[in-house]
RNA sequence: GAGCCCGUAGCUCAGUAGGUAGAGCAACGCCCUUUUAAGGCGUGGGUCCUGGGUUCGAAUCCCAGCGGGCUCACCA
């Protein structure tokens, strides 16, 4: 830790300070305080009672917190407790605390933590306020805090240290933006995760963790973290989902599983990407793709009435009613989402057969082309447009990733309210089970709120022969220089050859869903400790 | 990975026609027995992110680096 000297000059200061609040008969750092109530408790039982009623019948109280405010007075002086995220004022004067009481409350700091005890009353204000009888010193605060109006506004700070941030920056600082009540975030996502166990345990399923160090990064198309196990000399990845894991399961006869647990993906970080991420994975048999959409509407509406008590959320300023769903599939969405800018939009039948789609894109690049005045939203769409309409032409991707990516470009940042997305292409699809009528598509959802995918759904492949082929294309799609392409399981295929019973599973990004409840518009606002980029030590430092 | 923006006291921020730094809070000392972003008087505190360059002179202009934010790309 470096220090400045203001730092230095403070946290001398309070050592000496602690010396004398030794002196006075206190202990340095206390082992434990008595309370009688929580602050929380107090203001939700008194809140309400009135100036008379606290006199009438007076209510002693012992309670703890941290000082977040000191306003002397004098011989008397008011200062404010935080605890649990709750506020409560308590009022020190000399003639009620003593000599040595009031020698003590002077050498208080804010940050320090103490416990008081006295009686409830109102001040002539009208604020709920403890009249303090004896203080007890807990811990002192050897750094000074953040300014106490503004609190920690410094974004890397916040990150950093968010050990300050989190008592700094509640709703109960005036200061406070809401988008940055940090500690109403953590509790929020606390009761997702509360919410989504109940939601599961309750409809028979089980919760069970699998590997996080697999010899097979699988489940997913992403880059993995390498590590290795010495003893064993074994090189592991460290996972990018658990799915197939929980399939595995579902073969040994647990039919409803789920797993909340991190996966990890070597990419990059982003306000929508962190490198360790925590997912919901759940896995029922005898269900497929349209259970699940069922299902996932169900489950998000459980989920947001038990966080927020309603099922509006308002996101990048905008009102989402999580109690409305759209259903498309991948090709409408496409067709919907078709800018004028590209001409007409293309048909089913366009979208469905390659050659057709090839000429299509072309007329849709020639159209765009000659367009003279083009917006810079038009610019940028076209920017990435051509390289996929150059993909189909040379034939370098098939058919089904064009579609997905046509739908990432076009359709994607549309769907802010709630919309599954349905049926995908079988190429980029390896684990999904296919359509029995359009083998080339898959039984494959995502669904979409506040503009990006919040969760991933199909009905499971079981068919270990087919398994084992769209490995193998996957493999071949490794050699052409694709990385993220699926390795092979030997052993998931041995797992589905003992028998998969028809499944239907769905992967849901914590995270994400947190982030649509509370409004947080980064990722990082919803991780306690989000991973950044260490700062660079000086040599000194290094060297101690 | 690319583009744009930011980095001044512990914190929140001022400070450019380039003249070697300010406020509020916090800290320290004093006054104040119902305040609440309490108030009053006084004091201390800064490698202006780092390293180069231009200049008589750089927080300010230029270059490089470090850290961060946003947007885009990849992905969930």
């Amino acid at each position: 830790m470096s220090e400045s000297e203001f730092e230095r000059k403070v946290f001398t200061e309070r050592k000496k300070k602690i010396e004398q609040i030794v002196a006075l008969g206190q202990r340095a750092y206390p082992n434990s305080f008595a309370t009688t109530h929580t602050l929380a408790a107090i203001r939700s039982r008194y809140d309400n009672a009135t100036a008379e009623d606290l006199e009438t019948a007076r209510t002693s109280v012992a309670v703890s917190g941290r000082l977040m405010a000191i306003r002397q007075q004098g011989k008397a002086g008011f200062a404010q407790l935080q605890q649990g995220g709750v506020k409560l004022q308590i009022y020190v004067r000399k003639d009620a605390v003593g000599d040595q009481g009031f020698e003590l409350y002077k050498l208080l700091d804010i940050g320090d933590h103490i416990g008081v005890s006295g009686y409830l009353f109102r001040t002539r204000t009208g604020e709920l306020t403890v009249h303090v009888e004896t203080i007890t010193f807990l811990s002192k605060a050897m750094l000074a805090l953040p300014e106490k109006y503004h609190g920690l506004a410094d974004v890397e700070l916040r990150y950093r240290q968010r050990y300050v941030d989190l008592f700094m920056n509640t709703a109960l600082n005036e200061g406070t933006p809401a988008e940055i009540n940090v500690r109403d975030v953590f509790v929020k996502r606390a009761k997702v995760l509360a919410a989504m166990r109940h939601y599961f345990d309750q409809r028979g399923y089980i919760e069970v963790e699998t590997p996080m160090m697999q010899p097979v990064a699988g489940g997913a198309a992403a880059k993995p973290f390498t590590t290795h196990h010495n003893a064993l000399d074994l090189d592991l990845f460290l996972r990018i989902a658990p799915e197939l894991y929980l399939k595995r399961l579902v073969v040994g006869g647990l039919d409803r599983v789920y797993e909340i647990n991190r996966n990890f993906r070597n990419e990059g970080i982003s306000t929508q990407h962190n490198p360790e991420f925590t997912m919901l994975e759940f896995y029922q048999a005898y269900a497929n793709y349209h259970d699940l959409m069922d299902l996932t509407e169900e489950l998000i509406k459980f989920v947001a009435m038990e966080v927020n008590g309603k099922l509006t959320t308002n996101f990048n300023d905008v009102e989402i009613d999580l109690g409305k769903w759209e259903r498309l599939s991948m090709r409408d969405a496409i067709i919907k989402w078709w800018p004028d800018y590209f001409g007409a939009s293309p048909t089913m039948e366009e979208l469905s057969d390659e050659q057709k789609l090839a000429t299509r894109l072309a007329d849709a690049h020639e159209i765009a082309r000659s367009q003279p005045n083009k917006s810079q939203e038009q610019l940028n769409t076209f920017g990435i447009f051509v390289p996929i309409e150059m993909d189909l032409r040379d034939r370098r991707k098939s058919l089904g990733h064009i579609i997905a990516e046509l739908f990432e470009l076009l359709a994607e940042e549309h769907l802010i309210q709630p919309t599954i997305i349905y049926d995908f292409p079988l190429a980029v699809s390896p684990l999904s089970k296919q359509k029995p009528d359009e083998p080339d598509w898959v039984e494959r959802f995502e669904f979409y709120i506040g503009g990006f995918e919040l969760g991933n759904a199909f009905s499971e492949l079981n068919d270990p022969e087919e398994q084992r082929k769209r490995f193998e294309m996957q493999l071949a799609e490794r050699e052409r220089g694709d990385e993220e392409a699926h390795q092979m399981d030997e052993d998931y295929v041995r797992a589905l050859s003992y028998g998969l019973p028809p499944t239907a599973g769905e992967g849901i990004g914590i995270d994400r869903l947190t982030m649509v409840l509370t409004g947080a518009k980064s990722i990082r606002d919803v991780i306690l400790f989000p991973l950044l980029r260490p700062h660079k030590k000086t040599e000194a430092e290094s060297a101690e």
